[in-house]
DNA sequence: CCTAAAATTGTTTACGTTCACATAAATATA
DNA sequence: TATATTTATGTGAACGTAAACAATTTTAGG
């Protein structure tokens, strides 16, 4: 293989010094349109790429990352984010970029806020947040467009923002395809039980999609009419669920599948086991460590989750490329919905799962 | 943040200069005793890390990486495969690494075989291998061990291997995963129809396994006996599939689902279209092009799949880590089964299969 | 046309390693 | 003791880029 070319192969074709070449890379000005055009026909000829590695070594800048992002409690949802995030950060620590972490209070927006100020007071290239509270972020972000720093949002996007990139469930989307499951495994008379949370929080605007998503694919995608009770819990605890759930099934026995738009399937899945009820379909979000426990047994058919850990590690690794390496970037990246069950859970699941 | 500590660093503390320091680091010998522990300590003492950056910049050793794996046939799952390596490829060329990648005719043994001993001829620092002949591909790993040489398997283990790291697909659970998903949607009177391929190459004896898989979920895990009807074409075309199809959905008119163990789930897609048959349910493999529209006009319910790109992408990765930045690996990395339907197809495909 | 300023181009050092080579110290041999 | 040989240590040139600085050319103003 041909080593790849440099500098000062492009300066000798272009007949002027590497300094020069250097200059039209990297647009620091001051060459003349003529000699530019010229490097940049060759430049673009033989394809060059600048050496990561010589760069990173060589420049004395240290790129700047601020990640703000919930602080996890115990291994949820936010801890798996922070996972991917760490993961990318050791990859990219070795380039020399700094990176800070700031961690908010889930249902702290004030701490939140402050922590924005924070970094708009502090130097800082590149931002990665996800957003809990939407009017808060939102601004923070207006006031990261006037500054020009570049800034990628994971989980769920702002509106009418202009961020580098945002990675997202596509929550409408997932209520879309959990229905579709449901709906694939009920018999034709067979009725079905949509249990949704309605707490008021600016974040769980989004979670409520799901339900969107469940009422779309019934109103226009399914071929025969189906009868769907729906079950809407304010602020919901085991035991009322518990109640309630109850009362419903007795009251619709026909109910033979149960959608629940949120991480909360294993109270579900619970409150079937303990009533000796099997013959329901569940179908729930989120593969944490309860959810699991009654995918394996059984008890739950389906779970729909996005692999949170890839929205943090391609967050960051997105500001990089952005920053470090000047790629250019897709602008929104939609995560898969991954649809996990009894028989292809292995593979999503870390190592000390199971005993091999 | 403080500056990391370096070589130069500790030689002064250890008065003595940075050759020795060098040679200390690298094990490369010839330091007095004395000497060495003393330098030793310091080291430990400030937790000095090589600079990957610096040492990359400067090593002239080129670590020389090959890949073998099958020659794609036009879009194919090789092609996928070829695609994830050279992903990692791009990323890892800057470190210096040297790629040399062969590629092998699907059905030439003799040619595989030949181009093994090619690799072992040649210098050569790790192994990224696909194995289709299982014999050969036995031998030339048993001469890699022999040889000393690290490699790495992807697609399909090699039994009784001490491979680095095995990334592979689990054919016979994907098979059992199809089955529930089929059996999942399917009344209890609807009959099942299962197409195989009997190809008697060394390769396909794993894609079999897809069959065993469903025959195991039927037997053991299956809640009401399902009859089930099957269909094996010794290398099959498009046009006898038509035909013998078609004779056994004549045949059998309780047929409700179909379920075929290779990728070419759109030929019978293609053949249910043709024939004006909407309420059969199918199910096939791998996330191609051509499956991918019958899975949009919803013909096909589900594919499933393992992202191939990942296979090959993390493959050479572990390679990199283990061999120059001397990470520890996981022996095994099972490879998740994704299931893909009309409805979360986006997020698997890029960008260009739609338009927004 | 001359000079000052601006625009353009060239040169050099530094980044932290690796590695070949040079030198110095210790030991062995005659 | 002098010399050869081995062992231990030091020195300096890469690697390819960034960036400060120096040198040159061009342009503008009188």
């Amino acid at each position: 293989m041909i080593s790849k070319i440099r500098l000062i192969d492009i300066a000798k074709k272009a007949n002027v010094s590497l300094g020069t070449v250097d200059r039209v890379v990297n647009n620091r000005g001051n060459v003349a349109p003529e000699t530019e055009k010229n490097i940049r026909q060759i430049l673009n000829e033989f394809d060059y790429q600048t050496n990561l590695i010589a760069s990173s070594l060589s420049s004395k800048r240290r790129p700047v990352f601020t990640v703000l992002v919930p602080k996890p409690q115990g291994e949820d949802y936010w801890y798996k984010i922070l996972s991917g995030i760490e993961k990318t950060e050791k990859a990219i620590l070795q380039f020399g970029v700094k990176i800070t972490k700031l961690l908010y209070d889930q249902d702290d927006n004030i701490q939140f806020a402050s922590l924005t100020s924070q970094i708009l007071k502090s130097q800082c290239d590149g931002v990665l947040i996800a957003p809990l509270f939407h009017k808060e972020a939102k601004g923070f972000v207006n006031d990261l467009e006037k500054e020009n720093i570049p800034y990628v949002v994971i989980d769920s996007p702002i509106e009418r923002s202009h961020s580098l990139c945002s990675i997202s469930q596509d929550y409408f989307q997932s209520g879309v395809l959990a229905a579709k499951l449901i709906d694939y495994g009920l018999d034709k008379n067979d009725e079905l039980l949509s249990i949704s949370n309605l707490i008021y929080a600016d974040y769980f605007e989004h979670v409520q999609e799901r339900l969107n998503g469940l009422k779309y694919f019934f109103e226009t995608q399914s071929k025969n009419k189906r009868t769907i009770h729906f079950l809407e819990i304010v602020n919901p605890k085991f035991e009322k669920l518990a109640v309630l759930l109850k009362e419903k099934l007795l009251k619709f026995p026909k109910i033979r599948g149960i959608f629940i738009d949120n991480s909360k399937a294993h109270w579900v899945g619970r409150i079937l086991e303990e009533n000796n009820i099997t013959k329901i379909k569940l179908i729930g979000f989120d593969l944490i460590e309860q959810n699991i426990r009654y995918l394996q047994n059984g008890i739950i058919d389906f779970i729909l989750f996005d692999y949170a850990e890839n929205q943090g590690e391609q967050g960051l690794q997105i500001l990089f490329d952005f920053i470090v390496s000047k790629k250019t970037i897709d602008q929104k990246i939609k995560m898969p919905i991954y649809i996990v069950t009894k028989e292809n859970l292995e593979g999503f699941l870390p190592d000390h799962y199971f005993n091999h």
